[in-house]
DNA sequence: GTTTTAAAAGAACGAACATTCGTTTATCTT
DNA sequence: AAGATAAACGAATGTTCGTTCTTTTAAAAC
């Protein structure tokens, strides 16, 4: 019998989040895509078995790349500053390395094709609940309501490196948000989350 | 000869917003509109040159709405603490009387459909600048690049925003955010940008 | 009340859509 | 080398898309 071409799918995958970043669900087909992936539509359907559950795997393993790296070398026992400001580092190299990536799980955010819930896998929330838990205790933090101590600690994040990836659009311009402006935004968190 | 129906504008443009929010650009058609708003798909091009026009009109209705309502009561020659509470609870009231319109534009704001330069009035943006740098002037706040200071202003709030936006989901559960709770995210805000 | 005019409807257009079907092709097993 | 099997393809399915055309309808002007 005849394998499965890895590389193939993996050029579907690419592709299709391609297409999507620059024309949006909207402008996404399974015939473009064919044509952009240089393969005839039917053969898409041997590695998914639908347009949905395509846009669903591309969803679940952008996330799950995404959350591997954003948990690199983060132990939810560190010391609140350190392991805030390690998790800020680690999303900026994310996004400077997957630009597409994250740009691709945006168009997700507000859509109505994935529940609020499929949002960042299991174990990626409970390490982020027992760091802040131990931050309390620790008395690193303020008390907080869950919403209100994430909107604090991650909004500005989101907020600039969303204004610097519209800046730089979609074309060849390199992102590009600055490290010193980074730290100076997680500077301004730690003084707002401080006791 | 015989007048257009006002009202027959207003139920298409809201019947669109509608579908939107629920189905995403994707799911969105003319013909769908027509049925859901009662008339026929070739009324529509009477209102609206084609799609994209239709799409651009709502966004910028809904866009100018907003710029209303955020900068209700507003000065720029405002205290920057008065002033950025009054436009946080401006633009907290806007969501809580028009969910539908937030969630609508948030669909825009990754999408490829709307340029960024596109993203609010001149005057809006203008009235915005003023009012910061009066408040650098007087120093009650601390001197940032501007990107870092808006995302140290709002990123906050509209974190808090969407995640609550989110839990209410689509069907008739209310927007759950209590102004408490707002209050609070903007005494952090406060704390981060002072000198 | 007739004429004028544009709104509104409905049918129709080709194009594009997601998906399936039958055939061909490439690779593994024997 | 022959046979088995699933990948890959091209063509075709029926549906829906955005938009236009033709006709009908309703209101304003006379």
């Amino acid at each position: 019998m005849r394998p499965r071409d890895e590389q193939k799918e993996a050029t579907i995958r690419e592709k299709a989040i391609e297409m999507i970043v620059q024309e949006g669900f909207d402008g996404f087909s399974m015939q473009k895509l064919a044509k952009a992936a240089g393969l005839s539509a039917s053969t898409i359907y041997i590695y998914f078995k639908n347009r949905e559950d395509l846009l669903r795997q591309l969803y679940l393993a952008v996330d799950e790349v995404f959350a591997r790296e954003a948990l690199r070398h983060f132990d939810p026992a560190m010391p609140f500053e350190d392991g805030l400001w390690l998790q800020w580092k680690n999303r900026y190299r994310y996004i400077l390395k997957h630009p597409l990536y994250f740009h691709f799980s945006e168009q997700f955010r507000n859509s109505p094709l994935i529940r609020q819930q499929d949002l960042h896998t299991p174990a990626f929330r409970s390490a982020m609940q027992q760091f802040v838990r131990n931050a309390v205790q620790r008395k690193e933090v303020a008390e907080l309501p869950a919403e209100v101590f994430w909107a604090a600690a991650y909004g500005p994040f989101y907020i600039l490196v969303q204004f610097h990836l519209q800046q730089s659009g979609m074309g060849g311009k390199p992102f590009s948000l600055s490290e010193q402006k980074l730290k100076q935004a997680f500077q301004l968190v730690i003084k707002a989350l401080r006791p």
